[in-house]
DNA sequence: CTAGGTTGTGCAAACGATTGCATGATAAAT
DNA sequence: ATTTATCATGCAATCGTTTGCACAACCTAG
């Protein structure tokens, strides 16, 4: 069907070479003639030539190829960062690959695996987080490599994430001045590294309030949707249960919503929820939601500068950048009085 | 760093093709002894080989990759799809790379042409519609081709969709019996598949059940929220303006919430909404939103299976699949008397 | 008239893998 | 002892591009 730079220089009565240079060079190195570059493009239009970028990609030993690995597409949060980095990696003439690795250190390392013999020219990996002797790997094959929003502390890695402690101190803090003391924290998925630190700061705030960290209100393990869900009936039956929720994602504030509203308790009159992350919807749920908001576009647009840098400078000393999270306010947190609490308490306890 | 076949050869002793065919061929066609498997192997092992899928493609012309092109990945819809896919082809041995079109018909164009250069073994796309010479082309040259959601019912290609017309009639066949007669329909982006099949079933509805349709309740340009937001405002200026909308994709929807929330408009006791599309947050908003979902897992298996049969059998006769939407039917939709439909018009008009 | 420069083009190797067709070595059969 | 299978492996071409080097033809300056 597609025809190759032989065929069009059979057809035009001249070389191989020249017909590369006239379609891919800047063919004025090469001082191609006037007269052969006319020849050879309308040939190439004529037979629908089309590059082959296998062949090319072998001989240059460069694919300009981005590989990316996110652990759910389907979240908002990480369905908004492909498609920023996908604008934002176009524009530095590069093409890009996305792996979802549903949540799964498995299928992270397939993907891995696949992106390296694509010979992919960088990688940009959310990883699922947990383990990371893959990764480390990675690194060591010196192939540029940055990793977002959930990155590894004792690994020596360029990435960029939002400083998620601050973050979970945004939240707390905010139930706390408005009355909370029982708070719960729905996790996401333990070992990750998004979730350990914004338990971190979780529990920070709280000390830092004077208020005892309760491991009863420290609840899940997952970042989906029927994690939030679940654990929120839980908490409900707690004798004592929580005055607010602090939920590790949105899909887990998602699933928290339902189970509330299963169970008759209102938010926030009943109940107070905030939420990590901010995607489109939060402010369209009933009730709005009041939730922590990560600058997506800023992220991706260091990921990317970043990966150029180490593409270009293999050797540069690594980076760690940590952004600001932002609190967004919105109506699902009510002020505490001691009194409601305990009416509260005592309802839901029927 | 990456080893390749022939420093595998060279350390072991034997030829290029033996240890080809010991780490890629089940090796037992060419009777490879034991023994020298396991020094390849071993050798393979201990220098890191990674085969070079460039390579490989070249040789074999065939990359083991399908190429997807989506109109926006953010849009939860396609991003489900994606997952969903993601999945399917893996079953299949397959890989994929996608690309966002961003809903611009001429990245969609830029889109193919990558993929094609890459030498993908076929596509899967779902189009911006409008005009499809360049899909065309694809099918022309005989590449594997199913289209998604988006289809031309002129053009003769494999494709899976869900029957709009249908889903449009449930939607409003749905608003006509909970009294609604002034029904508004929020378009998506005009001459695109989704949004004129949409279109049409709205329109039969309203003949059906002999309520003339007023031109100037259709309205908007864009499956993005702010059309939403900015058509939902200029209905609710109107000097009649309607008792319910219909929008064309949930972020329509979104956006239309969002000015009804901003003028103080009581859904569904002002006005009533319904929805295309129903991605996981439908439920939790407020209200909770009657909306037509689409199958996409099978919308998806159905893509799959039919690139698959494409592929081997690229001249069988073309097919076109067309999907049962349902309604879900939640709290945004109010039964409607005159009485009340009198008071809220005049209410709106202050 | 010759040395040296410019212009336009081609040769051939290389990138890394696959595979049809030998081939040489044993083993089995006549 | 000779033919015939069977076994295990190697040779070399091929996929489509890129690019350093060579070279022929012409021009220019001394």
């Amino acid at each position: 069907m597609s025809s190759t730079l032989k065929d069009i220089a059979e057809k035009t009565g001249v070389s191989v070479s020249t017909v590369s240079r006239v379609l891919h060079d800047n063919s004025k190195k090469y001082k191609i003639s006037e007269e052969t570059q006319e020849k050879v493009k309308q040939a190439a239009k004529d037979m629908g030539y089309r590059i082959n970028t296998l062949a090319r990609g072998l001989r240059l030993q460069k694919t300009f190829e981005i590989g990316l690995i996110v652990p759910d597409i389907a979240n908002p949060f990480f369905s908004a960062v492909i498609k920023s980095l996908a604008g934002e990696l176009r524009k530095g003439g590069y093409n890009f690959i996305v792996y979802d690795t549903d949540e799964d250190i498995s299928l992270e390392r397939s993907a891995i695996k696949s992106l390296l013999e694509k010979r992919v020219d960088g990688l940009i990996i959310a990883s699922v987080g947990q383990e990371f002797s893959h990764i480390q790997k990675v690194r060591d094959a010196n192939i540029p490599l940055v990793m977002i929003d959930r990155c590894f502390d004792s690994l020596d890695i360029d990435s960029v994430s939002v400083d998620n402690v601050k973050g979970s101190l945004f939240a707390v803090n905010h139930l706390i001045k408005e009355g909370h003391t029982r708070i719960a924290f729905i996790q996401g998925l333990p070992g990750t590294y998004a979730n350990e630190t914004r338990l971190q700061g979780y529990k920070q705030a709280l000390h830092d309030a004077g208020i005892a960290v309760d491991e009863h209100l420290i609840v899940g393990d997952d970042f989906r949707s029927l994690n939030g869900y679940l654990e929120t009936k839980h908490l409900l039956k707690l004798s004592a249960p929580p005055t607010a929720i602090f939920t590790a994602g949105d899909l887990i504030a998602l699933g928290s919503l339902e189970a509330c509203r299963e169970n008759g308790v209102r938010i926030p009159h009943d109940l107070s929820l905030v939420t990590f992350d901010d995607p489109i919807f939060t402010s369209y749920l009933s009730p709005a939601l009041t939730a922590i908001e990560q600058p997506i576009t800023k992220m991706t647009e260091m990921a990317a500068a970043m990966l150029y840098r180490r593409m270009r400078n293999p050797n540069d000393e690594r980076r760690k950048v940590l952004l600001e999270p932002k609190l967004n306010v919105r109506n699902s947190v009510a002020r505490l009085s001691t009194l409601t609490n305990i009416t509260h308490i005592t309802k839901l306890e029927k």
